[in-house]
DNA sequence: TTCATGTGTAATAATTTTATTACACATGAA
DNA sequence: TTCATGTGTAATAAAATTATTACACATGAA
């Protein structure tokens, strides 16, 4: 079995897919996040309580870790009838060296807006 | 020997170091900077050429880039005497795991700024 | 001297990200 | 019915990032 670049469960292929994920975890708040659900899913609310922030502001940076795949959601009625959102941590395990980025970047085209202010 | 979590030439010691090299990582630009440079050291100038970027934006990314301590740069005078910056792409892998960002979630405190916004 | 090339940065504009506020609607329990 | 708790989102404000423009200054060669 050939594993060129072992990413755990993510499954990332294209240079987006990395930046999604350098970007999710580019802000305290969803480091904060995925330390609470590394302990265990959670739902929404709750979460908000966890992490001290408002559930509208959470609900974006949620959807940034979903966007990079980190997490995924599922609703469930629960016990008393209400309805739940919970939020999971993904599997996962990223090696990030020279030539992986090396070899990202070539896929990259900067389209030339200006060249020089000068 | 240990070594909690490999981390290559970089040393990241808080979660805003690692912060700052997710940060760096999650631009096009400087993915597309950090290839070039993965084939050996370039200046300022050229290096703007090369990415098809100005030379101002060229500097701010390269700041982020050297924030992060991905990259460091160099002076140096040219034979034909003129000054010339070159920078060169650090050595650095890095492994990104629940785990490691579990721990970082730890020393993350965010202070309530509004609990929900009902 | 003028041109081509290198350095650096200040000021501003454009865009995106982050954060807040204010809603609407559902359920179970008191 | 009212309260506490859960869901979701639209609109806006605030802040940060990204991009542009316009400078200044230096060196070697023509």
């Amino acid at each position: 079995m050939i594993m060129e670049n072992f990413v755990g469960d993510l499954n990332l292929k294209k240079y987006e897919d990395y930046i999604n994920v350098f970007d999710a975890l580019s802000h305290p708040v969803r480091i904060k996040i995925i330390g609470i659900l590394a302990e265990g899913r959670q739902y929404v609310s709750e979460l908000a309580r966890l992490v001290n922030i408002s559930r509208p502001l959470l609900y974006m940076h949620l959807k940034k870790l979903e966007t990079a795949r980190l997490v995924t959601s599922a609703m469930e009625i629960s016990e008393s009838g209400k309805a739940m959102k919970y939020y999971a941590l993904e599997d996962f395990e990223l090696q990030i060296t020279k030539e992986l980025l090396n070899g990202l970047s070539q896929n990259i085209i900067i389209e030339a807006p200006s060249k020089d202010g000068d």
